[in-house]
Formats: structure tokens, sequence, C-alpha cells
DNA sequence: TTATAAAAAGATATTTATATCCTCAATATG
DNA sequence: CATATTGAGGATATAAATATCTTTTTATAA
């Protein structure tokens, strides 16, 4: 479904989304362990995201990685598209070049929908609102 | 979603369910280009379902690959299983061992009904099935 | 202004997935 | 029984994903 490197993407931006702000950056060092990822991979990916406006951070002495307000109104699909790919999800099943409605694939009927809707799902799902669930401890984030 | 292996085992099955029989067995050869799978590669992905008894197999001259009967009858995800392991489809989106209905991880409820949907999708829904739908051309399975 | 701390960037290593090649074993047919 | 043909199996090669290490840049604050 996602790659590695997307889930621990996402791990990552809904740990900032949780404990983070402007005010409260956080290092690598200090959370990695928090959530599971090997330390510099998740230098890596956070500085991809980073790259795309959808972290924030600063260098240098009391720098971090931080979710700013703009940062927290991202859909969830923003960050599998930098990281995976804007493909992954969409593609046929199959990864059928010539799969459409008109003359769909085997799978295509009977899994579209569902595809449909986590697709739906992702584009409007923002950080705010994961972070708003685990605050209220309606979601977890274990290691 | 799926591997690459496990979407070019689904592709060299259905073409089986369509154009083979006990009595009509298809070589590597004349049919690899027709799915679009690497020769050798799609020759290793057979033997591997061939183990698991999900396709039906015979050396020597006219010999080749084929869907008995009772290979028709199986589910789209008892090849997935085979080819990308039984926990692919099912673990937590993010991958979290933790990850269920009463710690569900921030995904989770947005996402379970649609995975559950598809999951069951592709327990129910057999080859024969599917089969029947590219014969009636109601489905295609272009290269 | 200097020392230090942090991310950014680049280079490299490792692991897994994908792909190919070569030999062996089985089977049909003359 | 000999031979050709096919899948089975093992070894190897390549590409992509994952992971680590080192150096550079930027910012802080003493």
């Amino acid at each position: 479904m996602l790659t590695n490197s997307s889930k621990y993407a996402l791990k990552a931006v809904l740990y900032l989304a949780q404990y983070s702000s402007e005010e409260h950056k956080l290092m690598v060092k200090d959370f990695y362990e928090k959530i599971n990822v090997p330390r510099a991979y998740l230098a890596k990916l956070l500085q991809e995201l980073s790259r795309h406006k959808l972290v924030s951070s600063t260098r240098g002495p009391r720098g971090g990685f931080y979710l700013s307000e703009e940062n927290r109104d991202q859909p969830l699909i923003s960050i599998i598209d930098v990281i995976d790919g804007p493909t992954r999800l969409t593609s046929c099943m199959l990864s059928l070049e010539e799969c459409n409605e008109d003359r769909p694939c085997p799978l295509h009927a009977a899994f579209q929908p569902s595809r449909i809707k986590m697709i739906r799902n992702l584009e409007q799902l923002t950080l705010r609102e994961l972070a708003r669930d685990l605050e209220q401890q309606r979601s977890f984030l274990p290691r």
C-alpha cells in the first residue's frame, strides 16, 4: 500500500503535529526513537519534506523541525506524493496503462470504489485533524 | 498496493484462465509477451505458484502451464499471499504492530472500512469469475 | 567574533526486489 | 531407447529501496 519511507514520513509528521511548534522545535535525535525510524534515514525524509514546504525547519543551535500552521493544513496525500511519487496509489491495480472505465482491467470494477474512497480520504484528511484525534486519545501512535 | 511480482502473477493466471486448459497448455515463451512480463521472471513466478498448487504444469514436449478446474476456483488473494506474503495487505497502514480497534493508529478509522472491503473482494473473487468477465468482454487484459 | 549545534547535502553501504542465465529432471514421441 | 522439448531449480546479475556516514552550511549565543 504505502512504502516504508512514506510510513516513516507520516509517523514523523504526525509526531511533529502533536509535539512541535515554532516555539518548540524537535531535533531528529530527540524523537527518532519515539517513532521507531532509523535516525539518519528520518533526517533524509524530513529534508525532502522540508524542501517541499511540508515541514518547517531551522538550522543551528536551538534549531530543529516543526510544523507551521500552514503545514498542519496539508492533507496526508501531499506527504505520500512527495515521498512515494504521485502515481503510487492512483494507477491501475495491475499497472496496466490502458485500463480505464471504458476498458477496465479484470480487477477494476470490484476494487475501484474502495480505492477511490481511500484516495479521497488521503486527499481530504489534514495533519491537523489527525493530530486532534491523537490529542483526544481517539487514536494512538505507538513506536 | 501490490508488488510488481504479484501483478505479474495475477496477469499470468488471468491469461491462463482465459486461454489454457488441461488439453491446451501454454508454454511461457508463447504468452509472456501477451502480458508484458519478462520471460524468465514469469517462469519463476509460475513455478512458485505451481509448487503451491495454484497453477498446473507438466514438463517435456507438449508440456506447459494451465489452470485446472480446481485452480480456477481459487480466490485472487491466494495468488497474492504466495507471491507477496500473507501480511502485505492486512497489516496496519503505518505498519504499527500495536494498532488495533481498541488503540487504533491515526489512519485506522478513516481507512479500515475500505481496506476491509478490498480484502474481502480479494478473498471472494475467484479466477473463474474474473475469467468470465474477460470472456464476456466486461473487462480487458491489455499488455 | 568564535565555538558550537543543528539541518542540508553528498557519498557510500546494505538489503530487497526484480531479472537473467545455466544446468537438471521429466516426459512425449519417433 | 534416443532425442528433443519443456518446466524446475540453482546461481548469478542488476536495479531500487533502505540505511548510514561524512562534510558543508546556517544559525545561535557566549
